[in-house]
DNA sequence: CCACGAAGTTGGCCATCCAC
DNA sequence: GTGGATGGCCAACTTCGTGG
């Protein structure tokens, strides 16, 4: 069957070249045999009268023309998942939908978590797998690989629906048995304290506070370079070290661990979590739904601004 | 008009070749 | 040795001619 004489399959085989840059690996993807797909490309040749790939150095490589097929042809197959195979009759009761989610320790406590209990009442059958945050969240995004991006909205990236989620700040956070920090902290003492910090992902990306920290020109001596903010917060337990860190997570944190709150001496801009999806699946009633989930928790989180929160 | 069978087409796999 | 291309073969499907 042909769609204006084009085998829409065809698609499905360039769409996997392109994407895995082998044919022996694009096969294995589609459950094909390599002469299969080869002769997939064969097909696509005939169609485009193009090489479409050509050999350089033991290495695929995409003509101008494949190049430029590659943004339509994958913005098709990511419509036709959304539209065609993800949408019909979506029931978050009765639904056993996955929703893949990268987002960061803290917004999976201070968000995530009353998002999961949520949906654990309204649609348990559906599955949540959250992903920690890597160097290619872009390109997952582009490719549809996740179906969220939770993160700063500093950090947004371009071309894909966003949505502010709720604000928070920052402020310190010391263990109460420490005798050098008493119920607050000037900037000298700040400074003189060892810190604890947390840089994310393979490349170690420093977080927010510590690239406002960087920029205000204060140094300070870190002494715990934490992977998450969760380790982070624990790592100042039983020591006389200081962390900087969210509000939001400090007072969650603080109900459970001998933890004290103080206000930063330094002044931390706000910080505002945002929420991105792929613009292709921007009309998927399931992501409409869990979007609207997490927007709906996020609103009751944001109707307490974190300066109007209590320490203690 | 419908059922049936032969021939053609398509796209799969396995084996193999070729280039690097 | 590895990865892509090709030839031969096979199964499924389509097309077309023929007979009832």
């Amino acid at each position: 069957m042909r769609f204006e004489g084009l085998d829409l399959n065809l698609l499905v085989a360039l769409d996997a070249i392109l994407e895995e840059g082998s044919v022996v690996r694009a096969s294995q993807r589609l459950h094909l045999s390599q002469p299969a797909m080869s002769a997939a490309i064969g097909r696509l040749r005939q169609y485009f009268n193009d090489d479409i790939f050509t050999m350089s150095r033991r290495k695929l490589v995409p003509t101008p023309l494949a190049r430029s097929l590659e943004r339509p042809t994958r913005d098709i197959l990511l419509r036709v998942r959304a539209n065609l195979i993800s949408a019909p009759g979506f029931e978050p009761a009765n639904s056993q939908r996955r929703f893949r989610i990268v987002v960061s320790d803290y917004a999976s406590i201070v968000l995530m978590h009353p998002v999961m209990k949520r949906v654990y009442r309204e649609a348990p059958g559906i599955s949540l797998e959250l992903l920690p945050f890597n160097d290619r969240v872009d390109d997952q995004l582009e490719r549809g690989e996740v179906d969220f991006i939770i993160m700063p909205d500093v950090n947004a990236v371009d071309d894909h629906p966003r949505q502010h989620l709720f604000a928070d700040e920052f402020c310190c956070i010391a263990w109460t048995g420490s005798r050098k920090i008493g119920r607050s902290i000037s900037l000298g003492r700040y400074l003189q304290l060892g810190h604890v910090t947390a840089q994310f992902g393979p490349i170690r990306r420093p977080s927010f506070e510590e690239k406002a920290l960087a920029r205000s020109g204060y140094k300070r001596r870190i002494e715990v370079i934490a992977p998450n903010f969760t380790t982070m917060v624990a790592s100042v337990i039983g020591t006389d070290r200081v962390a900087t860190v969210h509000k939001r997570l400090a007072v969650i944190f603080a109900r459970s661990f001998p933890l004290k709150l103080l206000h930063a001496p330094v002044r931390i801009p706000a910080f505002r979590e945002m929420l991105q999806w792929p613009a292709s699946f921007h009309a998927d009633p399931a992501l409409v739904w869990m979007r609207e989930t997490i927007s709906d928790v996020a609103s009751e989180i944001d109707r307490t601004p974190a300066a109007r929160m209590r320490f203690g």
